[in-house]
DNA sequence: GTCCTAATACGATAAACATCGTAGTACGGC
DNA sequence: GCCGTACTACGATGTTTATCGTATTAGGAC
């Protein structure tokens, strides 16, 4: 029984993005950190969810993968057996100017603090 | 008894405002309106709670403030009965540069969509 | 002092969230 | 077909959250 070919994700449409959502995944320090890690991938580009060495669980590492997808944050597309996710940069900064890149500049400077 | 003088209330220091904390606080519809809502006031300018009009009861109202002001979003300061709140503004933008302006912009954006 | 208004504190409750381990599915290689 | 790798689904648990109503405190006006 095919569940389905090749097994489709669901994204919410641009407009669908809503901005409290976004701001919801990107306030938990995990999903901040992948966030982080698709940014410093070059345009486009995505990454296998093992790719990220995160200090917690898969099922956990699943579930926020998952927040930032329905968020509208990351994209994620099955290839093979791995799934790669991309940031949906086009997305946000049409819909939020400047917003991923001051959190992601936020991010860095707090981390430079510390 | 006096509990205190003039109660004072616990801000966090510039230092100790947290990124995700600020994102957190900020991820939700009434914060964001009351954030929204200051704002809109002069620089520096404050509004009593009881000035903004929210859809919720007293002490959920009273909850949210506390959350804002817990994160570094805005201070709180007594003034006779009332309770003047303020934008973190200066704090926010050394911190965290054009984070809240952006994060502005794109709720107006998004609220001139709908 | 009394009274009103602004805001809080205190429970309480129901929902959401982060976390885990285990069992399972899907794909690619052999 | 079998096996391994990558990820998911499920069920559970403890924590945090958003919400409320009621009782209470603090300050200003009188």
């Amino acid at each position: 029984m095919s569940t389905s070919p090749t097994r489709a994700l669901d994204h919410p449409e641009r407009e669908e993005i809503r901005l409290e959502a976004v701001l919801h995944a990107l306030s938990d320090p995990m999903r901040l950190q992948v966030v982080r890690f698709l940014a410093e991938l070059g345009e486009g580009e995505g990454a296998a969810c093992s790719a990220i060495e995160l200090a917690i669980s898969k099922s956990t590492t699943t579930h926020h993968f998952r927040v930032l997808r329905e968020a509208g944050v990351i994209s994620q597309v099955y290839q093979g057996t791995a799934k790669m996710n991309a940031l949906r940069r086009g997305d946000l900064d049409a819909l939020f100017p400047g917003l991923l890149e001051s959190v992601l500049s936020a991010d860095a400077a707090q981390r430079q603090r510390a």
